[in-house]
DNA sequence: ACCTCCTGTAAAATTTAGATTTACATCAAT
DNA sequence: ATTGATGTAAATCTAAATTTTACAGGAGGT
């Protein structure tokens, strides 16, 4: 899963999470299903998420609920606490260029600090999405659902 | 290979091209070789500048040269010549959602309108860079480099 | 106390996307 | 013609990651 995919799931789980997690007893295996993604895979995410405070998940008996509130949770903070060097991934160089070229020798620091800009670029735009505003878009969406539906 | 680490490879490729392709023979087998690539993908690689219009490649005798002048060559137009949607796969939603789930149904339409001004910031950001600042910086980069010989 | 359900990991098996290899038709210059 | 290169296509290989399987450990209900 590239991963960007990863952190789409963790931003399902998350809007999941704040809509039934009071109400219902949301586990691994109710979010596997909800995404299509395996249990295994779900528990990673969620253990991530855990990690850096942002969920808590009862161990023994199960369920994870909202740590945070969702104006706090911004998806810079997301992607970070899914995989910590997101950026280098994301924006990366080939690893593989020959030291006896000079392109080869220098691409890595020529390419690291062209890369820059983009990087906090990127990082500043997650930053300024939160988990509360993705809840604005998906509780448009359900109502265009429901209008939908007449 | 990352989508981001094939336009730096692509990136790397340029650089080599307006440093070498006037005084000599420009090839795959030798881009291969600076950048630890196979000569099939560079050829791959190759082809894509070229349909673009940033490089010539001749054919039959071989070698390739820059086109363009490196200020009219962007990073997005190198990357959306490397991989036509690359924005959508940079940052992207998994595709495996349940249709059954509320949130499943509407987590690609949530996300996509999330995510629209990541995108946009990105391309823009990509298109604020050209082959002529990566090439400065490739200067720059080379002078430390004589530098720190003596 | 026991049973059940779930988490948290680890290890093995599987998948799959992509790179590499191989191959060859085509083209241009010598 | 011969040589050396491109441009693709097809097969093979590889490596990364998911999925599967497995199991120890915790918490609550009966």
């Amino acid at each position: 899963m590239h991963i960007s995919a990863k952190c789409s799931v963790a931003v399902h789980c998350l809007i999941f999470i704040y809509e039934y997690g009071e109400k219902a007893k949301v586990t691994s295996e109710l979010l596997s299903r909800s995404t299509g993604i395996n249990p295994v895979t779900i528990r990673n995410i969620l253990s991530s998420l855990k990690k850096d405070g942002i969920i808590d998940v009862k161990s023994g008996t199960g369920g994870a609920t909202l740590k945070c509130a969702p104006s706090e949770i911004t998806l810079y903070r997301v992607w970070k606490a899914i995989e910590p060097d997101f950026l280098a991934k994301l924006i990366g160089v080939h690893s593989t260029p020959s030291e006896l070229c000079p392109v080869g020798r220098n691409i890595h620091d020529v390419l690291d600090s062209t890369y820059q800009k983009i990087r906090d670029d990127l990082s500043s735009g997650l930053s300024s999405i939160t988990l509360e505003d993705v809840l604005r878009e998906y509780h448009g969406a359900l109502e265009r659902e429901d209008k939908s539906v007449f």
